[in-house]
DNA sequence: TCAATATTGTTAAGTTTTTCACATAAATTT
DNA sequence: AAATTTATGTGAAAAACTTAACAATATTGA
């Protein structure tokens, strides 16, 4: 019933309806959504349909209510604990990104191999690789973000799959397949950017 | 004919193929490379037609000959020139990453409003916003990285807009539509996160 | 040389995702 | 109070994408 692209649209539709929220609109209308969105207004109907986000007929949705349902959903009545493993550039400017504490996601605590990177005192804290096991347990994470040199992106998988991790965004050019226990969601930047020049190139051909 | 998520499986061949060919491969069957991406073979072969990808029945493909395809589709005869606006936090990890130089891809230049942030005589330089327009112009850039504050970035998309520039990688939570003219791709960390966080949530509440 | 085998290339079938279309219901107007 | 308008909710249709199936064909081995 729900499916792959879902949730992402999900939080485009809570982006947009907080946006019209601090405009001060009450009430928000599908084909409003599916504007701004360039999507059909069906879709965003059947979405919150499959959701349970209901309407009323002629009147629309109720923005508070969409926003609470979708949190719902979303599970943000508890905050998300995450770490981060590799802090070197990337993961630092994850680590001190402050746009994932507004949606509920608390970065934790880092982790390097290399001593200079360690800071124990930090918030969050740098902490040495070889704590990662017990941090993880102890602390009933779920979720973290590798950031570490491709080279040692497989081992770190195994390590963070040893620890009973549900979940890893791995920002590493290695492609990792997600396994029943460990769902593994791969970001690679360089063909984000790779796929942009081809559609651009492409573009240019047709003039 | 080609389909939107087509050149991301084109470049996820050509990892796979890179790395079969440094363990001394030469000859590659649909099979193998579906089987390690978890596709199905004829989706291989199906993305290889599209192409003009040929191999030999029985015989499978050749690696260097696929490769060299590849390179001729994404169009990686010359090198990709791209800018950063926006030298920040994440700004300055992608500037000083040296993966995309492999892939062709070269960040000749940063543009940040902030003084302390200018630095003419780096490499690559990062320069002030005011030469944004003139650098794109003469420097022939159609692609850029956009990674400015929130605040800034819908002013940002429009200055950029206005120097003719075809194709911007964003990187700020607006998600911004493309046009005929400007191909905007958004990556939106945060919702990646957040969508992992649900995946993961929905597979415990199973158990 | 000829049968057996293995793999491509491609058409058809299947699946997933999105949109269309409209009956239904609430609100507004007459 | 009836008619009209306007949006939702949803089943059917369409579009997009992926896989299955197999004929065509190159290679191997007897
Ligand atoms: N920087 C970017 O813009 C960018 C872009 C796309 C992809 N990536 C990928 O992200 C990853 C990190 O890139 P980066 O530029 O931040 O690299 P980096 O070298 O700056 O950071 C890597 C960090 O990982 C640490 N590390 C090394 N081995 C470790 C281990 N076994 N356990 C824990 N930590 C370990 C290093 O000490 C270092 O601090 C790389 O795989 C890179 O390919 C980076
Ligand atoms: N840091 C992260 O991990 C992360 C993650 C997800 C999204 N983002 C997004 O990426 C963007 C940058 O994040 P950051 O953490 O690097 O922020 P940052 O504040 O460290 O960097 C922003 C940079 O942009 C510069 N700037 C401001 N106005 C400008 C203008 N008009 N033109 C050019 N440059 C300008 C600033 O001087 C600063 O150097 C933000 O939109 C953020 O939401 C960041």
């Amino acid at each position: 019933m729900t499916n792959k692209g879902q949730i992402l649209r999900l939080l485009n539709y809570k982006n947009l309806l907080k946006h019209l929220q601090t405009l001060g609109f009450k009430k928000v209308f599908s084909d409003n959504i599916s504007d701004t969105l360039e999507i059909s207004s069906s879709l965003v109907r059947k979405d919150f349909g499959n959701f349970g986000i209901t309407g009323n007929r002629k009147g629309g949705y109720e923005i508070d209510s969409i926003l609470g349902k979708i949190d719902d959903i979303l599970g943000k009545d508890e905050i998300q604990k995450v770490v981060v493993i590799g802090v070197g550039r990337i993961g630092e400017a994850l680590m001190k990104y402050q746009g994932f504490m507004k949606e509920g996601i608390q970065i934790v605590a880092g982790f390097d191999i290399d001593p200079s990177r360690i800071n124990t005192e930090g918030n969050p804290p740098v902490l040495h690789n070889d704590k990662i096991a017990d941090f993880i347990k102890e602390n009933d994470i779920k979720i973290c973000i590798m950031t570490v040199p491709q080279m040692v992106a497989k081992h770190t998988v195994d390590l963070l799959s040893a620890t009973g991790i549900g979940g890893i965004l791995n920002f590493t050019p290695i492609k990792f397949q997600s396994t029943a226990e460990l769902t593994i969601n791969n970001i690679n930047i360089v063909h984000e950017l790779e796929n942009l020049i081809y559609v651009v190139n492409k573009q240019k051909d047709k003039e």
